[in-house]
Order: structure tokens, then C-alpha cells, then sequence
DNA sequence: TGTACATCAGTGAACGCGCGTTCACTGATGTAC
DNA sequence: TGTACATCAGTGAACGCGCGTTCACTGATGTAC
């Protein structure tokens, strides 16, 4: 009944082996995170999920935190190509591209939650979980190099701080993000979209620097 | 060996009946969510921290999450006291005393980490959760009444709307409490502390906005 | 003031559940010769 | 090319655990008369 050789239909299953259970339980986990929060995911459900028993995640991951860390790992690494696919290095035009920085940021909030509740959410211990620090970092490079190039446009002598410019712009976007765009009884109704309400923060932010055109 | 009459020597119980269990929950609930964070809390620990059987609970709570709205009810109560006694009427001056309050807001979330998860965190529904949304639109009231008066300051007819500017410091505000005060692999050492890092946004961004003296 | 009674708040035992983790095992895969 | 063997990845059964929740109960408190 098999036209397709070792494969099992789709299921990624190939007999006893399952070929690629990592994978999968990085899938389920992000599914299961999605669902009901970095909270409520267990191993022993991501295994169910992966159509595997219980015991055989153990052979992938030390326990629950460390499956929990790979995927906050994932998710920063996704993060960051977005963030630098919206940045383009800046061409053709800084302040507009920087725009687009922080809209991907929103977007990224938006349409991958799971990643990003267990990158901010979690509460993962950094230290024991190599790679997830470095790759953190990375994501915040991104913002980092973009504020740089945007504050080179300031006059030598009063030209602002990158590094604060990137700590700003990053605290406004993952607050809208959070405020805004995730559920929660903080959440309120907005008289704008939260992409409109952070390219107007941002703006003014940098019209105050005068790093931006006018009023 | 009593000289107290129907106290125990300062666990509040009383004999067979507690005399205060609603408290003692609320206040085990608060130093669980510390320790453990939201996830981390259990209706069973928090009797046994209640010095109280596991079934005592239901007399005065549904489930974990009534107990757990009850923390952020009570978070977000304290958090507008807070809020409001930093602001003080902004009396006498509305710019510094705007600054005061952006430093309260980080004073509760670093002080307060236990309210300020179950408020920020915790991602309990706002539905059957009566008065949970009313007491997070108080705190919110607090800025927004600020940011009215700062706006005021400005000529009439290129006045910014007040409610944007409460929350783009809302969420700056937040995102400085979440990235930076607060634990996680996001959290990165500053080149100074969360409170300046607020202070120094929010007047660049009033300055831009024409409502705060200098540079 | 005393007594009977109603109400209330906490008990403790019990239940079923799902989880994390371990263990000896076994089927599948890869490799040496 | 074939065979023996080592290694690897998943099995399934078992364990102890703590949780949420229920139940009939009982001790304490308050109140009517």
C-alpha cells in the first residue's frame, strides 16, 4: 500500500524511528505554547503531540525548560531575520526603513505569539541554556546598528547616544506589544492600531533629536 | 500561657475557624507568585501556607484563577495609590511630577514583582472577573489624567491628544519595567538605571512635542 | 442570663488525573570486514 | 555483496508525586427567645 518508500503518509513517522523528533517536538511545543501559554505546555503533551511516548523526549532534551529554551532560541533567531529583512540595511531611506523595523517588530508579536511568549514570557533562566543569550543579543543588534546609522545623521557634536536610542525604541515597541497586542486585562481598546500609535511615538521620539523631519 | 485573649500568638488563626482566611490566601498567594511567578502558584500551597486544609480554599474562592484575579484586582489597586501619590495633582510642577510618576511605575514593578505578574503576566480572561477591568482602567485613569494636564500646556490649536501621549509613556514605561527590571534572557546591563533610561525618553519626548523646556 | 438552634467555616479522607522521570527492553540503522 | 556487531532512538510499564475537587462531617459562632 506504500507508493512513497520509508515515509509513512506525512507524519514525518518512519516506523520506529520517528526520523526527526526533535523537530517535532519543537513543533508541538511552539503549538502547544500557542495554545495555552508557556505555562501550559508539558513535555509529556508534546510527545503525545509528536506521536511518541513519553519517555522518548529524553533523548532530545534534558526536561521541559530545556525544550522551552530551544524554542525561545528559535524564536530570537526568526526574530532577528524579520527585523533584518524590515531594516535592509537602512536603503533607500534610514528613518522610513527604522519605521518598518518597529512595524515587523509588532508584527512578529502578532503572528508568532508562541515564539514570543517564550522568549518574554517564560522567565527562562539564561545561565545552563547556551546560545540563548547570544542569540538575544543578536536581536537587539539588529535595533542597535539601525539606531546608529540613524543617529550618524546627527551633527558630530550633538549627535545622541545609539544605544539609548535602540534601548528606547526597543522598550516602545515591546510595551505596545505587550500592552496591545497580546490579551490580558491591561488591554484596552485603542483609538488607533498599534502600528500607528508606535510610528507616531517613534517620530516624535526622533523629531526631538532631530533626526526626523518636522512638526 | 495566653496573654492575648483569642489570638495564637500571631498567625492570625483563631482556633478551629481562621478568623481571616480570605486575607491569609490572598497574602500566600502574593509570596507564592513572588517566589514562582503566576504559573508557579497552586490553590493547595497557598492552604498550606494558610496554615489550612486543602478543601478550606472553596469557601472563598471558585478556583486558582478567581484567587489569582483577586491578587491583580488588588495589584492594580494599590498601583493607582501609588500612582496617584507620585502624581500629587502635579503640584507644583506638572513636568517634574510627570517624571515622578514614571518612576513610581517602575518602583511598583520592581518592589512589587508578585501584583505586578499577576497584573502583567499572569493572562487571566477580564470576563467574570467583575471590577478586574475597572481597576486596571483607574491606574490607566491616573496617566491619562496626567497627560491631560502636561498636554494642557500646550497652545490651543496644536495641542497633542492627551490620550496618546498617556499611552506612549504607559508603554515605554512598561517595556523599560518588563525588559529591564524584570528577570528573563531579554534582560540586558544598561549604561544606566531603568529610571533614568525612562526619565531620559520621556522628555526627549515631551520636548518634542513642545511641552518641556531645553536642548 | 441561659438555652436551643441555625449558620458558617474549616476538616480530613478520598477520588481520579496527568505529570516527570526511570528502567530494562527492543527494533532499526549504520558500519567493519 | 553479505554478515556480524555496535550503536542509536523509541517503547511501555512502572513509580511516586502533588494537584484540584468532592463529600459528609464537626467545631465555633451568632442569634432568637
Amino acid at each position: 500500500m506504500s507508493w512513497s518508500g520509508p515515509s509513512d503518509g506525512g507524519s514525518g513517522r518512519r516506523g520506529y524511528h520517528h526520523g526527526n523528533l526533535r523537530e517535532a517536538l519543537v513543533e508541538a511545543a511552539v503549538e502547544l505554547i500557542g495554545a495555552k501559554g508557556p505555562a501550559g505546555f508539558t513535555i509529556a503533551e508534546a510527545a503525545r503531540l509528536a506521536g511518541v511516548s513519553p519517555a522518548a523526549p529524553y533523548r532530545h532534551f534534558r526536561d521541559a525548560d530545556a525544550l522551552l529554551a530551544e524554542v525561545a532560541l528559535r524564536g530570537f533567531t526568526l526574530f532577528t531575520e524579520r527585523l533584518e529583512a524590515a531594516w535592509g540595511g537602512g536603503k533607500p531611506e534610514p528613518v522610513s526603513k527604522f519605521e518598518d523595523l518597529g512595524r515587523a517588530y509588532l508584527a512578529f508579536a502578532r503572528t508568532e505569539p508562541a515564539y514570543y511568549a517564550a522568549m518574554f514570557d517564560s522567565h527562562i533562566a539564561t545561565d545552563g541554556h547556551a546560545g540563548l543569550q547570544d542569540a538575544a543579543d543578536r536581536a537587539f543588534g539588529v535595533l542597535r546598528d539601525a539606531a546608529e546609522r540613524i543617529a550618524a545623521a546627527a551633527p558630530k557634536e550633538r549627535r545622541p547616544p545609539a544605544l539609548m536610542i535602540a534601548l528606547h525604541v526597543w522598550a516602545l515597541s515591546h510595551g505596545i506589544a505587550s500592552l496591545f497586542v497580546r490579551e490580558g486585562p491591561q488591554r484596552r481598546k485603542l483609538p488607533m492600531s498599534p502600528e500607528d500609535l508606535l510610528e507616531a511615538g517613534v517620530l516624535l521620539y526622533l523629531q526631538s533629536l532631530g533626526l526626523s523631519g518636522g512638526a
